[in-house]
DNA sequence: ACAAAAGTGTTCGTAGTACACCCATGG
DNA sequence: CCATGGGTGTACTACGAACACTTTTGT
């Protein structure tokens, strides 16, 4: 390569979106898998991706790709890592850039698009997928621990009000450990983001836990100040 | 966009490479820019940065054009964002895979490539960039701050043997804020990745600061029981 | 009344902070 | 011999981990 190589002597490249999509079932933690529509490949289970258009940025090209495919607008999406290698794609060359996106799993039931085959799958048993796409769950997995251990992200998989126990048992599948239900409820309280509500959820108790939703008002200006509950933040990355 | 949408329809792009070369000279965090070599924007300040060939992965791609531009190889490298914005560069639609780069300033001077005009500036006042590279700068100090927080790539920026004065100095820098030196001392010492040297460093006090090593063996192994430095490892990003 | 889950209290150990103090030595 | 930066000692505090204990209520 030399000081005066020109633009038009080089190779271009598709660029494909590729998103992860979490969910939470109040029990396992699940991602979001659709049967590929085009060839190569055609029929075998996938992550939601597409192409990007001339026009658009990936962030909105992810965007438009999830309300396409799941009928969800407004999503948490965040991009984490391009994925380039010259084999991934046995079509063509391909680079992808892959997003994690983070879903309230009772909204996606609401509004599902039954036009493609999609399905949830625990994320300690899903399905092969093609490509490099079981490499980028694991590396999104990881991002996500990441990214939760200081933020307050994982409220988006929760519906509008929750229970404490239910929001830890999401800590503990995102994690893969458990806590103590004690130090994990003074924790999370002390944070004074969680607004009690009046009722509670009865369902897998006698005595019954109390409701709590985000307090969106301080959301915002809290991030800095939020928990460290993991253990230990660092192994993470 | 329909499920039978096949591949040859789809946009191409020029994809690139720009990396965020970080540096310390014993004093302040700098980066390394280069004076761009081809139209448009000839001349200005840019980052180091180059296309993606037809077989190559943005890693390898990335390693090649530090190689081309500094004369280094093996340098800690690590892709952190993708810019795709449609507006990000004026001639032709390009996405561009950031990296940043940690090199040890005087192995730099060694080797330094003068074919191209580069320079070192001072984080906190380095001249306009092209494009969307300063944005790309300011997300690579976060990301930087937030892997320094748990891990030991800042010894990259560093020569074989340093002191802990030096450490802290650098530390500081990158997490723009003070320690106190002796927990500062105490902490570092209490990983055991340090390995102490029976010289001295006398250009900056009297009594001289002990050199150090960081001891390669264990640096591996101990990547997961790493320090906590920083003092609030939240609101980082 | 008892089982089972929710939630509280209490103890203990450790890790961070602040700051006083000692050390070595070149001028 | 003293100013300067390097380095150690120590007391205080806060927070996390562990776990015993109390509360609630449907069966």
């Amino acid at each position: 390569m030399t000081k005066e190589k020109r633009y038009q002597k080089i190779t271009k490249f598709t660029v494909a979106v590729d998103c992860i999509v979490f969910g939470f079932d109040g029990t396992r933690l699940k991602i979001l898998l659709i049967k590929r529509g085009l060839e190569p490949e055609k029929g075998k289970w996938s992550l939601m991706g597409g192409f990007v258009n001339e026009d658009e940025s990936a962030d909105i090209a992810a965007n438009r790709i999830l309300k396409t495919l799941t009928g969800l607008e407004g999503i948490y999406l965040e991009q984490f890592h391009t994925f380039s290698s010259p084999e991934r794609d046995p079509v063509q060359r391909t680079v992808s850039i892959a997003y994690f996106a983070l879903i309230d799993i009772n909204k996606y039931k609401e509004s599902i698009n039954t036009d493609f085959e999609a399905e949830w799958f625990p994320i300690k048993e899903f399905p092969h997928l093609i490509f490099d796409h079981n490499e980028m769950v694991l590396l999104a997995q990881k991002k996500l621990q990441y990214k939760a251990a200081s933020h307050t992200i994982l409220f988006e998989l929760l519906p509008d009000k929750f229970t404490l126990p239910l929001l830890q048992s999401l800590f503990e599948d995102v994690f893969n450990t458990s806590f103590d239900k004690g130090n994990f409820s003074r924790k999370m309280l002390s944070t004074k983001l969680l607004i009690k509500q009046k009722e509670k959820d009865k369902s897998n108790s006698k005595k019954g836990a109390y409701y709590y939703k985000l307090d969106k008002k301080h959301y915002e200006d809290n991030l800095h100040k939020i928990l460290k509950l993991i253990p230990n933040p660092n192994n993470l990355l």
